[in-house]
DNA sequence: TTGAAAGCGCTACCAT
DNA sequence: ATGGTAGCGCTTTCAA
């Protein structure tokens, strides 16, 4: 493996003004940098990053924790932050979270000296549990964490407010029977979906005990869902689901069982997946500009290694937004 | 920031016996070691992974280039890649390849130093081009690229073959009058989609001009293909659409223009995405395990790191397979 | 403008 | 079992 060393002998200078020259720095004449730059193209010299991290102090990476997400989700998060850290000149280091937190706090450590900032998206454990907060700290942007989790920055969709959308919107349709499909009870987002559609259904219909029937997010759970309700002949006019999977799924169980789906029951779900327009009828659900959350969690993190305290612009709220369709009735 | 220097010192001992303890190795008084931890967890300390590659001359992590992918395509093959060397202990580099081979060409070289070996997926490059012939060589494996390309070892889909599968379904359900929409010209898959369409085509119906329109594999394509083909009152009984999504636009424009489809035309795609399944009448199409292309790339790129020479091991062709629907014709 | 040399934080070899 | 030390490949003072 060809070395600056090698490059500075053959071009009869020392290592120093190699590495001048090969950095673009101006203090080299002209016709040294010419030797220079001649000698590593013949040489076919590539420059050893994790070397020049070292002396450097800086990688010009950026770790990124995700856990473990469905399809679209996933792609448009790393989409969003490719985007601006690639414009930045600088490059990502994944760092997937299955299983525990001791695991995933394991994989946090072992970004030290390998990224100058971290992207976590923890969807059940907190900041301090990741040790996050801990003595050893790295500059880090939480997504679609708790906000204030362990006073970092954050950038979070609000799924309390969408769940309050959607919510409102069924009422508003003349639903008064409505049922909750819940996510994981240890997944922020779910909880906080559940609240929302809680606080509504006690506010705008006076009901404190609404029917909450559990979920997953999974392949499968809506389908159990729909049959559980079914089964227990329960009353029903309307559906939330706290994601669209389940939705579609519940959808499609419930017209099997001879029910009008968008008059008999309307059903709305969460996330806006692609496939929510392809079904029949169109799905009824809350859209967060999900790319944005990565955008806007990397930008934030750059602006943070760039020495900047962003104070209260280090805790940004998106707010998501309702797409109304069939599935809650005709289009007025 | 706390290095092993300080833990040493705290414990009493040298940095030499303080990374023996730390690294777990055998030849370290039971006393001392308990001392060396007591000190490293009191400080909070954590390895400088960088700075251990430099040594060790190994980074345990391994970099991925992707050009941009849709979302599922994507998701799926980062998916089997992880699980693998998530199990292997190591780690993912990422370098989306947006742009130019000559930038492409740079992504590469940035991984030099950083990472211990490469994934690449060239759409529509070749090896030669993106400097992974050269003189610097870090162990590759392509992914879906051009066999034989460049002598690298390589994971790819047969999409001739899958190509092939999907257009004698079409001729042994009667279609006579084929249409392709193709992909694009400059992306190896797209160009052996339509390689193994023409050439079933021309064997089957002696058919050596078939109608080809042109699309790109995005958004919109398959509805200006659709327009396209109805403007100029092109006779045809089935289309075979180089990717889904322009397969279920495509579906949809037809429809709309009163053509019944499964009957009147026949239709069908390539990839399987989960919305073939969701559209009505369900998509025919060439289903290829995606995140089988990543766990066997891992999987091949891990054991040339040991050291082994894969051989023909290396050369690892993966077959689609039919995934018959409705929009075929009924179910048989 | 150039070079010598001191690290960056760690591992591994050679002594003891 | 432990310590001293020479690097890993590079950047960056400090002098010249």
């Amino acid at each position: 493996m060809v070395t600056i060393r090698e490059v500075a002998r053959v071009a009869g200078v020392s290592v120093a003004t190699a590495s001048r020259a090969l950095n673009g720095l101006a203090n080299v004449n002209v016709e040294t940098r010419g030797r220079i730059e001649a000698a590593a193209a013949r040489l076919d010299y590539v420059p050893h990053s994790g070397a020049r991290s070292l002396t450097r102090r800086r990688s010009d990476t950026i770790g990124v924790i995700l856990p473990d997400l469905f399809g679209e989700f996933f792609s448009e998060i790393i989409r969003g932050i490719d985007m601006v850290v690639h414009d930045a000149g600088k490059i990502l280091l994944l760092g997937n979270m299955h299983g525990s937190p001791q695991e995933t706090q394991q994989a946090i450590r072992a970004m030290r000296g390998r990224v100058d900032g971290l992207l976590v998206m923890p969807p059940n454990s907190d900041a301090a549990t990741l040790g996050l907060t801990g003595g050893w700290r790295i500059p880090t942007v939480l997504l679609n964490a708790r906000p204030y989790d362990g006073g970092l920055p954050f950038v979070t969709v609000d799924n309390y407010a969408g769940a309050r959308l959607v919510t409102e919107h069924l009422v508003a349709r003349g639903a008064t029977r409505i049922v909750h499909v819940a996510g994981p009870q240890d997944n922020n987002d779910a909880r906080e979906r559940e609240r929302g559609f809680r606080d509504v259904v006690r506010e705008a219909l006076g009901d404190t005990t609404p029917l909450v029937v559990p979920g997953d997010f999974r392949d499968g759970a809506g389908r159990s869902a729909a049959r559980s309700l079914l089964a227990r002949q329960s009353v029903f006019d309307a559906v939330f689901s706290a994601n669209d999977l389940m939705a579609v799924e519940l959808m499609a169980e419930l017209r099997d069982a001879g029910i009008v789906l968008g008059s008999q029951v309307l059903v709305a779900g969460f996330d806006d997946i692609p496939l929510a327009r392809y079904v029949t009828p169109q799905l009824t659900t809350v859209h967060s500009d999900i790319t944005r959350v990565g955008i806007d969690g990397a930008r934030l993190l750059l602006r943070i290694l760039d020495g900047e305290d962003p104070g209260e612009g280090g805790r940004l709220v998106i707010a998501p937004t309702l797409a109304v369709r069939g599935s809650t009735g005709p289009a007025e």
